[in-house]
DNA sequence: ATGAAAGCGCTAACAA
DNA sequence: TTGTTAGCGCTTTCAT
């Protein structure tokens, strides 16, 4: 790699010292007005840039902020990876962008490597596998180390940090109430995610809305294997009388739709269906599904600007904070 | 944020040189074992990991490398993103993941920060804006400076570097002559992306089979606009006698099956269906989407694996290589 | 107005 | 076998 122009090189060509080039790049009002042309002249000649990481060193920061992702292929996720990258980007920061793939092993490792000085602070959401077997260990460990975080989504109660997560409970709530006026009786709730905090949530808001009514039933379907998903919810729709799918993540939601085509179910006339994450299956289903949007983006977006901040103004006691995303339910075809 | 124990304090506390202590943790052997086991043991104790950005200046390697995606939401990238970090954290390297957004000037500036020693390389696809204005002045810095650089899918030519690449021409020969096999004639070509490189190739290919056909015909409708995509999509299927739709693009593809549901066309019997990508779309379509696979996880890989090897043996005379990723044709239910 | 020097945390050639 | 020293590129304090 050729050689990148540096302070010294510049300091020797122009017969001044390093420090003064220094000084006159950051028009430092000590050094001559005429000195402070002839560095900038040279600098912009050769396109001197300082060295990242020389000043990285330097300053202990990176401008840099850690991002763990539970799952790329999923919209939700990437969405919110993209708000945080815009916002981080607007504010001059890069993100090291790690995908843990839902496992535990995977977010432990990235935490460490991370951690030590490629990282102002984090921005992750939980991997399916950590919120199951309940281990945050690494997490304390920044913790203790003061290293800012923001959990997003998936977050871990046990944690004392920032977190941006989505009035899950509530949202939920809206979509069954809606199902409920618009005349469904027999209700379906299907989910890959039961086990993770906000299934949970989703499904608490499920049934407390069900149990003021009693002509209103509901039925849960939790899937388990991903692999048989579709097989699953198509015999579930075949067995069962219902007017009614909630489906707590895109795809499950999807899926009912298809399905119900497929077993000639109209929909909404016979079946209503309503999705979790507002992402393309939701825009190109047919007909379109109606969901609830987590407005990842701006989820995202928000995360970030909590982690910037707190990084621009670190005070010693910190009091951490909790944001809520409101949910809005966007109906399109498939309810009525 | 609390200090991170560093070599001088293990020095200090342990009465030896800051070397000494450097060379017990690599083991050396001109280290007594005696003096290497205190280090570990004092080193574990405090949970020591060297400082990455003093390593990185020092070496002048950051084990980590840039990507510059497109855009995220789009599945495909999110795929081949996904194939990129997969193989890079398998070999230890880190990725800065950075969103263009198919804009020029923000591709442009990612590269000038990256460039500045915060990445040992890059893997990049280009942006639609980048390839549109065909200005590519960027990389050529980027190549003077003899930055190891793979781009993937979205290439330019002009600039001669490491390369992953799709058939796209073959692919779309072969999605056509499918087509043409089992007895369409009358075939649509939809398409975003007739602008970019890679759509050009695929539109090449269409034509190319057709040709050969003197009662098949060829119809070319190019979208400029997404936002009425759906729109253009089904007025194109309500006023044109087809019998099928090769969809440049997932999406293209999956609105044409919508549409073709909504008007009442049968899939596949009056109208084959056949998409780019096979992305989540594909899967959960109605019926489901026959498509072309152009593997991105493998192609991020292979990007990646390029790179990475690159940058282990770096040579003085490096010559520069393109690998083509076959494509398959999956095909499902979208045709005969 | 300019420069010398120390130091961020680490490595490695060289000395002892 | 261990330690000294210089240096990666930069910032900043303290001379001059």
């Amino acid at each position: 790699m050729r050689k990148k122009v540096t302070l010294k090189q510049l300091a020797k060509e122009l017969n001044l010292s390093i420090s003064t080039v220094s000084k006159s790049l950051k028009n430092d009002s000590e050094i001559s007005l005429k000195t402070i042309n002839r560095v900038h002249e040279l600098a912009n000649f050769y396109n001197y840039k300082p060295n990242a990481l020389a000043v990285s060193l330097k300053s202990n920061k990176t401008k840099t902020i850690g991002v763990l992702i539970p799952e790329i292929l999923n919209h939700f996720f990437a969405k919110v990876l993209f708000g945080i990258e815009q916002e981080a980007s607007k504010r001059g920061y890069k993100i090291i962008t790690c995908i843990t793939h839902e496992s535990y092993k995977k977010e432990v490792e990235y935490v460490e490597i991370l951690n030590y000085s490629s990282v102002d602070g984090f921005i992750l959401g939980l991997s399916h596998e950590t919120q199951v077997l309940n281990k945050i260990e690494h997490f304390m460990e920044l913790k203790r180390n003061q290293v800012p975080m923001v959990m997003f989504d998936r977050v871990s109660d046990e944690v004392d940090c920032d977190k941006v997560i989505v009035d899950d409970k509530d949202a939920s709530k809206t979509a069954i109430q809606y199902l409920i006026e618009t005349g469904c009786k027999n209700i379906a709730i299907i989910s890959t995610i039961f086990d993770l905090s906000v299934g949970k949530l989703r499904l608490e808001g499920a049934r407390e809305v069900i149990k003021q009514y009693d002509d209103v039933t509901l039925i849960e379907l939790p899937i388990d294997n991903i692999e048989t998903e579709e097989e699953e919810i198509e015999s579930f729709l075949k067995n069962n009388t219902i007017d009614a799918v909630l489906g707590l993540d895109e795809t499950a939601a999807a899926i009912a739709i298809n399905m119900s085509n497929k077993l000639g179910y109209k929909i909404p006339e016979e079946i209503s269906v309503i999705g979790f994450t507002d992402g393309i299956l939701s825009k190109h289903s047919y007909p379109k599904l109606s969901t609830i949007s987590q407005h990842a983006e701006d989820l995202g977006a928000r995360a970030a600007i909590m982690l910037l901040e707190r990084l621009e103004n670190k005070s010693e006691n910190y009091i951490t904070k909790t944001e809520v995303v409101k949910t809005s339910l966007i109906l399109r075809d498939s309810t009525r």
